[in-house]
DNA sequence: GCGACAG
DNA sequence: ATCTTGTCGC
């Protein structure tokens, strides 16, 4: 038994307050992970979701863009707010990251069909990063896109976009390291949930748009990062 | 035992 | 994640 986290009872119905407790919830969820495609093909809705934080991490900021999966074009935004409740420790980001996440989704005006989670999906110790956790409560379709991986090895991929190679922890390949552009750091692209290994690296390729990042995960880094939407829109000025 | 460790 | 401008390289 590990020591107790510092944290409000209530926010794990039946959890015992350990990180051991936090960890067997974590396997019976990655149990439930389906990785199989098991969306609209071809999806007619595309989502990107981003969380960052405020105060020195008192406050959780996330960001959802709902975009046309056709053109890419975004034809909707949220950004919320809510206290943070749980801490960062590596392993445990979903528990931190998931309520406002779950919050966003909910303000969005329509469900996507096919979501991008800024995180990884199982690319994780016990197969259970933020975008397959966000998956397995939801049921949505989710990629995980993350800038560095928390687990796993690889060998670098070639230097040319669309290069990749497999990112592998424990005798498993978990994700795909994609080199999304020339002279850029490659992505580690993982299955959420109801994706397949490969669709999960197709979709990004076919959602990028000159950048590192693909367009979902892209414009809600862009609108989760903007200092002027910190604080409640003060100006009406278009999101877009 | 030591180091690493998504956001 | 966050504190933060200009600057180097392709």
């Amino acid at each position: 038994m590990h020591a107790p986290l510092p944290l409000p009872g209530g926010l794990l119905p039946g959890w015992d307050g350990t990180i051991d407790g936090v960890r067997a919830l974590q396997d019976e969820l990655a149990a439930q992970v389906v990785l199989e495609d098991g969306f609209i093909d071809p999806p007619r809705l595309l989502a990107g979701l981003d969380v960052r934080f405020e105060d020195d991490g008192t406050l959780t900021r996330a960001a959802g863009v709902l975009l046309e999966a056709d053109t890419l074009r975004p034809i909707a935004s949220e950004v919320v707010r809510r206290p943070t409740s749980f801490p960062y420790v590596p392993g445990l980001l979903s528990f931190r990251e998931l309520p406002a996440l779950l919050q966003v989704l909910a303000c969005l005006p329509e469900q996507p069909d096919l979501v991008f989670v800024d995180g990884q999906g199982i690319a994780h110790p016990r197969r259970l990063g933020i975008a397959a956790h966000f998956g397995v409560v939801t049921g949505l379709p989710t990629i995980g896109v993350a800038k560095k991986p928390l687990c796993g090895r690889c060998v670098p991929p070639g230097p040319e976009p669309g290069a990749r190679s497999p990112l592998q922890h424990q005798g498993e390949k978990i994700a795909w390291v994609l080199r999304s552009k020339a002279r850029c750091n490659p992505l580690f692209v993982s299955p959420g949930h109801r994706v397949t290994m490969d669709t999960a690296a197709d979709w990004v390729m076919r959602t990028l748009r000159g950048y590192r990042l693909p367009e979902p995960t892209r414009l809600a880094d862009h609108l989760a990062s903007r200092r002027e939407e910190k604080r409640a829109a003060a100006t009406s000025r278009p999101l877009f």
